[in-house]
DNA sequence: CTGAAAGCGCTTACAG
DNA sequence: CTGAAAGCGCTTACAG
């Protein structure tokens, strides 16, 4: 089967110029009714279709968008991937979708690459909250940006992420409420602002509902950093009452090492994840974690793309979506 | 900053044509060894790259593949997903990921769409083995299909997937030897060809083993389908030795509910998985399950679409991989 | 309201 | 070995 039906063989067909069909097609202004739906019957009987790569060469637009994250598989981002993917897809847009292995220099290249392509817009889950800075700040001025998940150290974009504070404060709510007395913590680095941001409130939360701060670890948001935490933790000293996780990932780590070494979750101590996947849901015991409002940051973050696109100039907003607090078997002390 | 370094830039830079310009770039045979130098100067100098839409305009080539998923968000999928982009970046090759929701009606809406885009190539998990096939037939005959996962039921396209029945005969030994006389299945209907395969491979095996038939549930690939299947199972009556199940997912709804119906995991009843992700590492008990070669089913996937692509008319392939048996708690009866 | 023409940036026969 | 020109399929000023 050949998709050859082009713009002409409509003219043709309706014995119209072919920029009278175009403009019939695209429901400019200045057309007669008549000649409108003539073309239109044409068009359909032909099985016509606009070529998009000929109207992205004229026009400089191509309806579609660009996504880079670190690593496609980590389920959080496949989650926010896909509602991306809905997101756009209702809006008549396609999805570019790139993985920068969360290498600043990998990422770099895949926006070149993006910008090259003519991407109308970009959704970007920043590698680093700096060093990302610079290629995002250098892409061509008509490619709106917006990041997802991940702020940069500097406004150069609109953001959309969770409220991380509001988070760590559910989790500190319900954990007083357990009578936890010394927390310890297993996150991630200074890298991306989840982790900076996490990280402080901790200590925030901590201070404010005077807790003790036993031993605290910082690595990635990995199974294998839950691990090296719960090692790290166990190691030093008398076990907190309980650890507050980075990601629910990690609180499956720091479990599972836990578990290893002879200790139970939640008897010998409470462990709390963030992000609310399937995987809090099915491990045993089930995750207290924060879920993250995944489908509400794709389409807050898909919506001030489409803004951007469409020529708004407003100040770069940063826009932070409340979690919500799921409890489950690793923290219930019943 | 502006990316609006043209062909006709870098000519004028160099003092040639837009021609020579374009043949000294793209390597063509009859263009003179310093004019190659010069132009090649001038086109790094001004930061020059070939804008990728106007090229495929020209040549009908826009060096992206699509590809097709049920659900993105499904952590095979997505673990699939990341390693065909892997494979593809490496080739030079940029993807345009559309999800299909797992309708048939869906997908032929985003292959359409696809091969709008010029796409050079498809990678397709269908979603109906028969439904789906239709769609895939009427593509234009200038863009190559690998189907991925899961085969149609004729041989339309090249097809790459795991070795269905070699999985399911590995679990057998392995349930053979721990003295496993009485099997149960939780796994999928007819819609796809994993879902046909591994139901008659389960009962095939079954009778070369010798091993009973108990209570069988057909559902899909998810979570709440294992949950079904353990209410099923259970309700039928005498639980089996064993529960042969057709995704890790479904494994962990079985056990789940079986869980919450008071019964243990391995003591009470083994069950076993299919694809090996990480929750079958994670979880508890961890899983016995068959691990799917995802990278090389990946690799071959888009290997096989460059050869199609490259205009290679051999017969349509049918690639089978081998998956390896993952031993687990929820099988071992010590 | 409609048409002829330019032009988006490239590649490749066609001449020389 | 090099250049002038056509053409991929569209949209949109510019005339009429």
């Amino acid at each position: 089967m050949k998709s050859n039906v082009t713009l002409a063989d409509v003219a043709a067909g309706a014995g119209v110029s072919i920029a009278t069909a175009s403009r019939a097609l695209s429901g400019k202004p200045r057309v007669s009714r008549e000649m409108v739906d003539r073309v239109r019957a044409v068009a359909t009987e032909l099985g016509y279709r606009v070529d998009p790569i000929a109207r992205a060469l004229r026009d400089g637009s191509s309806r579609l968008v660009g996504m880079i994250v670190p690593v496609i598989g980590i389920p959080f981002f496949s989650q926010l991937i896909d509602a991306v993917e809905e997101e756009l897809g209702r809006a008549g847009f396609e999805l570019l979708l790139a993985d920068s292995h969360g290498f600043v220099d990998e990422e770099v290249r895949r926006l070149r690459v993006l910008g090259d392509r003519r991407v109308d817009g970009i959704l970007i889950i920043a590698s680093d909250r700096t060093a990302s800075m610079p290629s995002i700040v250098n892409l061509p001025d008509d490619i709106a940006v917006v990041a997802v998940d991940r702020a940069t150290d500097k406004p150069i974009s609109d953001f959309v992420g969770v409220d991380n504070e509001l988070g760590i404060e559910l989790i500190f709510e319900h954990l007083a409420e357990q009578g936890v007395t010394r927390v310890g913590f297993a996150g991630t680095d200074d890298a991306t602002t989840n982790g900076v941001e996490r990280w402080q409130s901790f200590h925030r939360l901590a201070r404010r509902h005077g807790m003790e701060v036993g031993a605290t670890f910082r690595g990635e948001f990995s199974l294998e950093s839950g691990v090296a935490a719960a090692d790290h933790i166990v190691d030093a000293g008398p076990l907190p009452d309980a650890i507050v996780s980075g990601s629910d990932q990690i609180a499956v780590g720091v479990i599972s090492r836990l578990r290893e070494r002879g200790l139970d979750v939640p008897k010998d101590v409470l462990v709390t994840g963030f992000d609310g996947g399937e995987l809090s849901r099915v491990y045993w015991p089930t995750l207290t974690t924060v879920v993250q409002p995944t489908s509400s940051i794709a389409a807050d973050a898909v919506s001030l793309l489409m803004g951007r696109m469409a020529g708004g100039t407003s100040a770069y907003r940063r826009n932070r979506l409340a979690p919500e607090l799921q409890l489950g078997g690793s923290t219930s002390r019943a």
